[in-house]
DNA sequence: ATATTGAGGACAGATCCTGGCCTAAACCAT
DNA sequence: ATGGTTTAGGCCAGGATCTGTCCTCAATAT
């Protein structure tokens, strides 16, 4: 019957692929007769796939939204570009699907053909990253890991501490916690047993060892409510109040919820709060507002603008 | 055959959510007997879907990457994501690949269940703007006209003129033409008789009529040639010239390749080129270096830059 | 060495598929 | 209003396919 659920699927794409389908010319393209098209239509409706028809001279078939999702047909292009959008969703966005995106990007890339494979990561690093955006999480890490944790297979990489100590390690991951922007691995170190965290982005070259682990139970029901308390003793961060020079509400369209909070002084200004652990990024956000602020503090952030003004204005040589 | 049909599906769904199967889980979940499994995986091997098998104890099934995107079966929650990831990708993204993630983008919202489709909306409000992105493209907007260009249909919609003039227009679209970070509809103005392009940003509720059209040969072959000359009063576009004060190695590594090229002058100085439509941009993304430079051209960069200090200078404060 | 797991041939009975033919109903355009 | 077009679906017969069972063999991990 590979004949029959073959031909289903590509009936599936071809509706996928147009919107209206006359019956004859699904009949040309399935090389079948024109009753067989119709079996196959109510074969599809059987499964849940809601399939209209209209009657008469320019009516034809059409795939409707229906209960459930149904197998999804992509030609190359489409799957390269859902690749593309995943990767970007999973390490820019701030919808918190994050985890979402990564499991549906591992489940993809676990079947995406090797020249496909390769047009996605060419197309990967020249996506841009965000002017502001801090160090970037490598995707393909995340998807290493991702898989890693899916199927219980112990994880070895590189490590850089906040310390800048570096060191290897093998462990056997547990989850993927996205925070802030910033992505955490829980997983239980086989050389220190002990559960840790790892910031995605300090780890390097991450690769599935092939061994198979028994997953252990996690030291807290909540991974990301863990994760989150075991960074709760966090270094050095910088929390900005800054004034700006403009009204809150064209501020906030501009202003990614997740970059700070807004709040109106008065129509013509308001108050900016944000915080980075890095002066830098905690300058460019600000400056790339374009209207004039004042920073209220941290001091340093102060000191880090002068310098950052004298710098550009050396930069932009002679009036 | 619905039955071995929906079977090997949902065989194919198991197999994309988790890596390895033993096959005695399969007939399990299938309720069938192993035989049969054998069998199905044998089918869909004979479908071009490489499905490896592994002898012995802590054997089992497991589906690789073949030469062909096999259907992606989807849960809810990943259909979201990749909606999500798709709709940022459309419009932040600039790889070259946005028009293939309207289509692919087009194509999933046909069959997205609709409860599926309030959550991915409400999500899709929630997502941010790039900082500097200038006027947003709607997504709901892309898809809408992507559809109907997809399907000849005709749409209605109301329009802003550059000069500001409001219109309602009813046309046979043709093509969607990303350009920069911009989109185009190249399409029939049917009260005009006559081709138009319209930037998707500045029309209001696109709706399709329901009209069916005769596809129309285009002004020329390659749509988006035809949009980028009509535009050749284009927007100035700025090329910079910068000397950094740093080592050409010690900056390639932090900066992506599309960001520009970076050519050693001696051991300790490097030119750094570079362009962009938007100074802004321009001066964020030389400033984030963190190195300290000299612009050589354009004027118009440095100019910029004495501004930008001159505002952090003040925003700092006092000394 | 042994137990576990996949591979696959053979067989029999049941099931299902396909194409062809025909009638009904819905719909668009002249 | 009418005729042509398109989907809907019943019926039939011949053929192909599927399934479960039983069996033997090969590969692999403990």
């Amino acid at each position: 019957m590979t004949e029959t659920s073959s031909r289903l699927l590509t009936l599936l794409s071809l509706l996928q692929g147009r919107r209206d389908w006359p019956g004859g010319e699904l009949a040309g393209r399935l090389e079948v007769s024109g009753r067989t098209v119709r079996r196959d239509v109510e074969r599809l409706r059987g499964l849940g796939y809601p399939v209209e028809s209209l009657t008469g001279p320019a009516g034809g078939y059409r795939l409707r939204a229906g209960a459930a999702m149904p197998p999804l047909l992509l030609d190359d292009d489409e799957a390269i570009a859902i690749a593309v959008g995943l990767r970007t969703a999973a390490r820019a966005s701030v919808t918190g699907i994050e985890e979402t995106s990564v499991r549906a990007l591992v489940k993809l890339e676990q079947v995406l053909p090797a020249h496909l494979r390769r047009r996605v990561s060419a197309l990967g690093s020249a996506t841009m990253t965000l002017p502001a955006g801090g160090p970037t999480v490598d995707p393909q890490s995340l998807t290493v890991i991702a898989a890693a944790c899916r199927d219980s297979e112990c994880v070895r990489f590189a490590y850089r501490g906040r310390d800048g100590v570096g060191s290897r390690r093998e462990v056997e991951p547990h989850s993927l916690v996205n925070l802030g922007r910033r992505w955490y691995l829980l997983a239980w170190d086989r050389a220190r047993s002990d559960w840790r965290t790892f910031r995605v982005d300090r780890l390097a070259k991450p690769a599935s060892t092939g061994v198979r682990f028994a997953p252990r139970h996690p030291p807290a029901k909540d991974a990301a409510a863990y994760v989150a308390r075991s960074l709760s003793a966090a270094p050095s961060r910088y929390e900005a109040r800054v004034t700006l020079h403009a009204a809150a509400e064209s501020v906030r369209k501009r202003v990614p919820s997740h970059w700070g909070t807004i709040e109106p002084i008065d129509d013509r200004t308001c108050e900016y709060r944000t915080g980075d652990e890095n002066l830098d990024w905690l300058a460019v956000r600000v400056a790339m507002l374009g209207v004039d602020f004042e920073v209220c503090e941290p001091p340093e952030l102060s000191e880090h603008l002068r310098a950052l003004a004298r710098r550009l204005e050396r930069a932009a040589g002679p009036q």
